[in-house]
DNA sequence: ACATTTTCATTCGTACACAAGTGATAACCT
DNA sequence: AGGTTATCACTTGTGTACGAATGAAAATGT
């Protein structure tokens, strides 16, 4: 019955969307695995700091692909924990310029060696070459 | 400088993570731009659910990829909005039955061709040998 | 039969993620 | 200059997502 392809054949669980979720969940736990003091999100803030230095909230929000609301809360836990400063820019009233601490720096570059452990553990039912395949089509859908 | 592999070179937008995390992004955009009145999570449960028939709250959430505390949640939602219906298990008291109301199925079968579309779309920068290249790769690290 | 262990569901707390609305400031434009 | 528009940050509300703790009920072991 139903040989027909628009009718039956649907499976969330092959649909892109489900596995990319899926994917994504098992990285969060690969990474809390090796990293449970901070979230993905907090680290990708520290680790553009680092790269960048001093931005502002929103700018450092955009490249790491995060909104103001969003970027906003990631920040503050961050400063409670001392990782980062926040001073406003003098002149320009509005921005909120935003520093790592030599806290925030020590740990960010003490976490990259795991971070990197993280990425190999991710990806390490895949061979090399389809690591690299994989990295390449997600970053075109991204 | 540092020609050293070990020191300057990580980028946190080339990780696996980040990506994945933005792909995930990008796909629920397009999920929303097509379906603004269910979440991908409450169409996953609808779509498991016709696909599956009645099952208790927890294994709904098994085969969906969700803790109970997250299944939960969307559950109640779709109850209140009166696409899905609760009963107590007759034989085992612990389980809560969840069931697809008519509304429930009418909504997920006239769904499943735009979700459909909503999988193409979020695929369409890739060639068909890619996207089926792509989904291979990222069931494997799931 | 009874105690131990599992399973199912719930609740609480924390952390993204984003839409929509607000207020303040800056940039632009005629 | 003065009005319009854009940008920056914040707030509120909704919806995942998961750890940890709890209580009830079922399964298991002896």
């Amino acid at each position: 019955m139903s040989p027909n392809p628009s009718e039956g054949d649907y499976q969330v669980q092959g649909q892109i969307g489900f596995i990319l979720r899926k994917a994504n969940q098992r990285h969060v736990a690969i990474f809390a695995s090796h990293i449970s003091d901070l979230t993905p999100p907090q680290f990708a803030a520290l680790a553009k700091l680092h790269d960048v230095g001093e931005t502002s909230q929103n700018q450092l929000g955009n490249m790491i692909a995060m909104d103001a609301a969003t970027v906003k809360g990631v920040i503050d836990r961050l400063a409670a924990r001392g990782l980062v400063r926040l001073s406003k820019h003098e002149v320009d009233k509005r921005r909120l310029q935003v520093n790592l601490t030599d806290e925030g720096r020590r740990a960010i570059e003490e976490l990259v060696p795991l971070a990197k452990a993280i990425s190999d553990e991710t990806l390490s039912p895949l061979s090399a070459k389809d690591a690299e395949t994989l990295l390449q089509l997600l970053t075109k859908i991204s």
